[in-house]
RNA sequence: UCCGGCGUAGCUCAAUCGGUAGAGCGGGUGGCUGUUAACCACUAGGUUGGCGGUUCAAGUCCGUCCGCCGGAGCCA
């Protein structure tokens, strides 16, 4: 009396060398040498070759191992064998071979494709082995920013994705309907979050933000995620050492669970692991005089566009941290220094490595005279804002936080150029399928 | 929105000075007992993005529209 193989999966296999196992998935790829075939078999945890002999199956499965397309859903029965050709260590010699699905012909090739053949197939393409491996690292970031954030009295307060108004007035927003009145979508949580953190003290929330402006860079998209952590009585100092405990926290993690993943990305992991703490401070004033002397055409009050990122983030191998900006060139919310007036308590973090901004916070204002000034400065509409101006009536505390932009994060710890691959489905100014 | 580039087979690309549209991959058929994007042979596959113009002749030159890519601005 036999029993059943048991069900694995390709990520447990090397647990089962020398039994008998039954594997269900995808072919990958595949190849025939005549009397004998060979299936690259993939599972969502992992790829492994199935070998066939003509001889040592029956003639149909041998038929069926030969005529099987690309991506066609399979369930496998096999020995499991340690063999030193395998990337994985272990092959599986097939004994049974049962179709779930033919797939009709695929129409990602294991050749080269074009990006946007390729976008026009996300749902398709996030099978491929590259695609895999940014979607593993990208949930290991959101896990390792929950677990963070969690673990450290920060509560999570989601935030409203319908709003009534802008949360930043300059920039271009999503606008819907909404019973017949206007509405947009959220931009950021924040104004939100510093409500949540007069309520608990420590809060955060991570979602999707939208941005209509119509830009067209390997760092936009306009619809992307992003973690907004906020605290009371937490002032510049403390706001800079949270966000580099907390880049550290993410890239640890993630050096220490998805190396595999990294590595099929081939991303030179030597240039993560050098990245350490203490991140460099840099006021706005000493950025522009770096701008300077690297003859960029840098005045004070400008801001800086991505080849000034780049520069000044150049000269260092861990994230920079630039703060005290222009007032002027930052949103009404952000509270003035009170030793330099012209200057905001905002900061921004420059990752390494020509990826640019990933963070960008600071302290809020927190008295009200001052913050009903700038919200009229902007032209803003005080009436949808009088909810946030009572945060200040009802015991203002000084309050600080940041927001980390996920997809940003996610290209430069994966190495990726653009930022659309590091996104299920990206949402571009001209992409809104599949 | 502005600047630059591109658009040829299902995919990635080639086509000399304006002169018979081609290759690799993928598909199909056959061969092969160790392949890793296998290989070999045969085979099917085209309104050269659309419209208009110049010319004996346009994939190629001109105009225009559409689409995509890269960059700028803005920002995470």
């Amino acid at each position: 009396m036999s029993t059943e193989p048991p069900i694995v999966s390709i990520a447990e296999i090397s647990r089962h060398e020398g039994e008998v196992v039954t594997l269900r998935g995808w072919l990958y790829n595949s190849t025939t040498k005549g009397k004998l075939c060979f299936l690259q078999l993939r599972d969502g945890t992992g790829i492994i070759q199935c070998v066939l002999f003509k001889k040592d199956v029956e003639i149909e499965t041998f038929d069926l191992a030969k005529n099987l397309t690309q991506e066609s859903s399979v369930i496998v029965t096999g020995e499991v064998r340690a063999d030193e050709r395998s990337p994985i260590g272990f092959e599986l010699g097939v004994r049974d071979l049962s179709l779930v699905s033919m797939a009709e012909p695929y129409p990602i090739s294991p050749k080269e494709h074009g990006v946007e053949f390729l976008m026009d197939h996300r749902h398709l393409w996030l099978r491929s082995r590259r695609q895999h491996a940014i979607m593993r690292v990208r949930a290991e970031i959101v896990s390792a920013i929950r677990d963070y954030l969690d673990g450290h009295g920060f509560v999570l307060i989601d935030a409203p994705i319908l709003t009534p108004a802008a949360c930043e007035g300059t920039s271009t927003l999503f606008e819907t309907g909404y019973f017949g009145q206007n509405a947009f979508l959220t931009q950021s949580g924040q104004l939100y979050q510093e409500a949540g953190c007069m309520a608990h003290g420590k809060c955060y929330c991570f979602g999707p933000t939208f941005r209509a402006e119509k830009s067209k860079t390997r760092r936009h998209l306009t619809e992307f995620w992003m973690v907004e952590p906020e605290a009371a009585f937490m002032d510049l100092d403390e706001d800079m050492e949270l966000v580099e405990d907390f880049v550290m926290a993410i890239l640890d993690r993630v050096l220490e669970r998805r190396r595999e993943e990294l590595e099929t990305l081939e991303r030179d992991v030597s240039k993560l692991e050098a990245v350490a703490r203490p991140f460099s401070r840099m006021s706005y004033d000493e950025a522009v005089e770096t701008l300077k002397k690297a003859d960029q055409p840098a005045e004070w009050g400008d801001d800086f566009g991505g080849d000034e990122e780049t520069i000044l983030a150049s000269t260092h191998t861990s994230p920079v941290i630039i703060h005290r900006f222009p007032a002027a060139i930052k949103a009404f919310y952000m509270k003035r220094d009170p030793d330099n007036e012209k200057v905001v308590l905002g900061m921004d973090v420059l990752a390494p490595e020509g990826y640019g901004e990933i963070v960008g916070g600071g302290v809020r204002e927190d008295d009200l005279a001052s913050l009903e000034r700038a919200i009229e400065k902007h032209g803003l509409p005080g009436e949808v804002f009088s909810w946030y101006t009572d945060l200040r009536r009802y015991g203002s505390v000084p309050h600080a936080g940041f927001g980390l932009g996920l997809e940003r994060t996610v290209a430069w710890i994966c190495g990726l150029k653009h930022v659309r691959e590091t996104i299920p489905f990206p949402r571009l100014i001209n992409r809104l399928g599949p």
